[in-house]
RNA sequence: GACCCCAUCGUCUAGGGGACUAGGACACAAGGUUUUCAUCCUUGCAACACGGGUUCGAAUCCCGUUGGGGUCGCCA
């Protein structure tokens, strides 16, 4: 049987495992997927953990977390295995080794005894005197004789890629084609002393042993990329099709950092961002229609995704726009459902909702909230700015509801609420007719009327319409509320 | 500094020579939801970085300037 897979596009992510994942790399980690899906491509998730010292296990662990989290998944990875792993490079440095053999009998690689204290002067005085940095090349000439006597000096070697002068192009398909002249790139490492392969050639080893097709990344490796095309072409590779992303900048136009705020994918999750909320915020990030469509499912941006539709410029992160546009993925969620996702958050927050068991008359109460508060949820976390006013007895009192209480007002409104405080349970009518008594005895109305009672009940000033919080409370929890809003 | 990329409202963007007195969205402002606020609706404010070309015609093509970003690591 011949294989049957429609086609043999093949993307992939490569983070490495050195902090929680950033939201510049879920943003690669989507476009790639969304490629993927859209093309029904394989897409592979390979850990880029040559770094020894700052790799760790538990960030592999926490990559491959928060990218289900985000709604993502992949054909090949270290979780789920495939054709052509390991998919850890820490576990592929005997091919490598190979292939540095293959470029060494080629004389496209030598060994490298510089320390790197040596470089670092040899930097430095190359820009003082105004020259382009890098590598001299002063170790290509070695003999067998001085390399021994360097060995012996205990000196172990790294390896450098050795660049010939030409022209490189990158065929970008969001950029068109872009040239450099590898005159200005100095020999490069490409295996490091301590025996493990330098990014680059990590990269160009993988890609090319992985067969992929399309590399899909950041910007900041477009100008890596002549030296990943140099490598894959002398190992006898043809190069991928690349495709660079524009850069996600902070609101001062600076890279996003700690700076920012949130920075990890993993603090928007446990805030109660929806998935797909971040998800389709993260595509406007560089990405759009074309029509004037800016709310998409996932489902709908495979469908319309197009690398060719990729801007060019960088894109300034804007929270603002994404709560609203969490907002209108909120909107969508049926109500059961919605109420089943709020409830940890309750329970996460000291003292709403503490009950190990919510029973079916709590959860159609909790349900009820949630319709009301709805509207106002851009996260599930928010619902905790209002959720004191439906579980608790006392609410907490903002510093501006605080004033308007200790208003004349304020009391005299309580006063006659409470006299006419029926015992049956509250509705819509009887929420209007107190309210017009309140407003006969005192003469007050519009926002003099309805803040001192809002502040009261809600202990805020802003929130859900009063008409729809009354029907919801205990008429003994109102009565409280009142009662104490008469010894402020 | 050298090389590379980029440049439309505050922000995300539409725009691929005439359809542009430049469209949408967020934000902001005003009004409305026959009594409140952060929802919702309506309206408004607001941009082609600058200078040269090319062309009958330029936001759109070319060159330069300026500005921003990236790379130049035994980090990835």
């Amino acid at each position: 049987m011949p294989d049957v897979k429609k086609s043999s596009v093949r993307v992939r992510f490569a983070p490495s495992p050195t902090g929680y994942l950033h939201i510049g790399n879920v943003r690669t980690a989507l476009f790639n997927w969304l490629f993927a899906r859209k093309s029904e491509a394989d897409f592979i998730l390979r850990i880029e953990d040559t770094d020894s010292l700052r790799s760790r296990e538990d960030y592999v662990e926490s990559i491959v977390e928060d990218l289900s989290r985000f709604g993502l998944d992949w054909d090949e990875g270290p979780d789920v295995g495939g054709s052509s792993g390991p998919y850890r490079q820490s576990q592929r440095i005997g091919l490598y080794a190979k292939h540095l053999e293959a470029l060494l009998k080629k004389g496209s690689a030598y060994e490298c005894f510089c320390l790197p204290e040596e470089l670092d002067a040899m930097r430095k005085e190359q820009a003082e005197q105004g020259k382009t940095i890098r590598y001299s090349g002063k170790c290509l000439h070695l003999s067998d004789e001085e390399k021994r006597k360097l060995r012996s000096e205990g000196r172990q070697p790294s390896y450098r890629f050795r660049v010939e002068n030409r022209q490189v192009v990158v065929r970008d398909l969001i950029r068109g084609d872009v040239t450099f002249d590898t005159s200005t790139i100095g020999d490069f490492i490409i295996m490091k002393s301590d025996g493990w392969p330098s990014f680059h050639f990590a990269v160009a080893v993988d890609d090319g042993e992985m067969k992929i097709t399309h590399v899909i990344r950041g910007e900041d490796h477009l100008t890596n990329t002549p030296k990943h095309i140099m490598i894959l072409e002398s190992l006898g590779f043809d190069p991928p099709r690349y495709a660079h992303l524009p850069m996600i900048m902070g609101q001062d136009h600076q890279p996003l950092s700690k700076r920012h705020g949130h920075v990890s994918i993993r603090d928007y999750l446990d805030e109660g961002y929806l998935p797909e909320a971040l998800m389709n915020y993260l595509a406007l990030l560089g990405w759009s229609s074309g029509d004037n469509q800016e709310i998409f499912s996932s489902r709908e941006l495979i469908k319309r995704f197009e690398l060719a539709s990729v801007n060019k410029s960088a894109a300034v992160f804007d929270n603002k726009k994404l709560d609203w546009i969490s907002m209108q993925h909120m909107k969508e969620i049926p109500d059961v459902k919605l109420t089943q996702m709020v409830i940890p958050y309750l329970k996460a927050e000291e003292g709403l909702c503490s009950r190990k068991h919510i029973n079916e008359e709590m959860f159609d109460y909790l349900k009820k909230m949630i319709n009301v508060l709805r509207p106002y949820l851009s996260k599930l976390k928010d619902i905790n700015e209002y959720a004191d006013i439906f579980l608790c007895q006392q609410v907490r009192l903002s510093e501006e509801a605080g004033e308007i209480l200790r208003t004349g007002n304020a009391k005299k409104i309580s006063e006659i609420i409470l006299e006419n405080l029926g015992d049956q349970a509250f509705d819509e009518k009887e929420f209007h007719s107190i309210l017009n008594k309140v407003k006969r005895e005192t003469g007050l109305k519009g926002k003099d009327l309805f803040m001192p009672i809002r502040a009261v009940l809600t202990g805020r000033l802003s929130g859900p319409e009063l008409v729809e919080v009354f029907p919801l409370l205990d008429k003994n929890v109102i009565r409280k509320r009142l009662e104490s809003a008469l010894k402020i």
